[in-house]
DNA sequence: GGATGTGAAGTCGTTCACAGCT
DNA sequence: AGCTGTGAACGACTTCACATCC
């Protein structure tokens, strides 16, 4: 094990092997090995262990690595052990989805708030689609319910003409990381973490490689 | 101007410089400079002009991009220069509300079709939503419909259970282009495309990088 | 003068290959 | 015997630094 700094894409590779070992414990597998679970996610063996050895050594030579171990251990490293507390902030038809996600409850993850500049606008619609009330508050009270409710995420559905504006508030909320789902590159303090979750651009990368093909 | 194989991060990064030139068409600026750009891109200047680099010389040494210019340049490198005809399958509330996304509609995409596996079922809130009516076709049709209707690329909003078979499906179909907003890996035959788009991986990573925080 | 385009250097991530443990 | 953990080799991307051209 060595604690040097590490790379972004193992942060994202180990989402990766968490969702597979979750395949695994649920078919009753009790051990995998870094090939099996290479292959599972499209990947070298190699770096599969290479991702691991960053943060302890979790297998067993000649053996593999026990599924439900390597699991609970890749859940810790995440920071999957706990709750984290979500707000959507923009109601519109995106919004509504994100709220209605229920990828979102399986982890660790409770939405517990909905904001919009116009609640009275969207209340009915969401209720509607979500088959039960739902709460969206005023954007004017992000800061005081995020200390409520002890928000920890925003997930920005807004128009991109808002999203910076908005970024602005939840900053001001004491809110420490955003999930970007407009197209906007916020500016943002030190300390405060961005994540892009705009798929237009993957759209267009798929695009790209798609054009040199024949129909 | 060198015809290596081009980085994919570097198309990723191509998007990006589309989205704020056009916003820079939009204010009337006629110019831009590499720095400029990284700047608004959170990048480095060089990388800007290595990236622009792969594809032609596009700039005026002394003075910089001609918005207009490079816009239209980018745009065709992307494959953005015609239309592309997108398919939504899964009209859950994902599915739905990418059915209504209308940031597709500003670049050169189309949704052409929407298909589900209970049409029947989703139909009537579908049109309730987007306040008119959506034809949703039973996915039993993709093959014929994708032919007639020329669709270029599956979107894949359908449960994780249903993901895999439903790309068998969509390649049946002759679709080459899958963006899949499913958690799944899915095994494609070669020189079919998939990008992947599901969420809760770049909040995972949110999460792990916002652990480390006191709040 | 000033910004591009680009070799060269530097940094970072991946893959190899094998020692080491079970 | 088999699979992990990891130095070392490799390859890829980024940044520097400057010659080049407007």
């Amino acid at each position: 094990m060595k604690e040097n700094r590490v790379p972004e894409v193992t942060i994202r590779r180990l989402s990766t092997y968490l969702r597979y070992l979750k395949e695994l414990e649920e078919r009753g597998e009790t051990v995998v090995s870094s090939a099996q679970l290479a292959k599972a996610c499209g990947l070298n063996a190699a770096q599969v262990r290479k991702d691991l050895a960053y943060f302890g050594e979790f297998g067993i030579r000649g053996v593999g690595y026990y599924v439900k171990d390597l699991y609970e251990h890749l859940k810790k490293i995440l920071g999957l052990n706990r709750e984290w507390r979500l707000a959507v902030i923009g109601i519109g038809n995106l919004g509504t989805a994100l709220l209605n996600f229920r990828d979102f409850l399986k982890e660790n993850y409770k939405i517990v708030a909905a904001f919009d500049k116009y609640p009275e606008k969207v209340i009915g619609r969401v209720a509607e689609q979500m088959g039960r009330p739902v709460e969206v508050l005023h954007i004017d009270r992000l800061k005081e319910v995020a200390k409520e409710r002890k928000i920890d995420i925003a997930i920005l559905s807004v128009p991109p003409s808002e999203a910076q504006k908005v970024a602005d508030l939840v900053v001001e909320a004491n809110i420490r990381g955003i999930l970007n789902f407009t197209p906007v590159q916020l500016k943002v303090p030190k300390g405060i973490i961005v994540k892009n979750a705009y798929f237009t651009t993957v759209l267009d990368n798929l695009v790209y490689y798609l054009q040199f093909r024949r129909r």
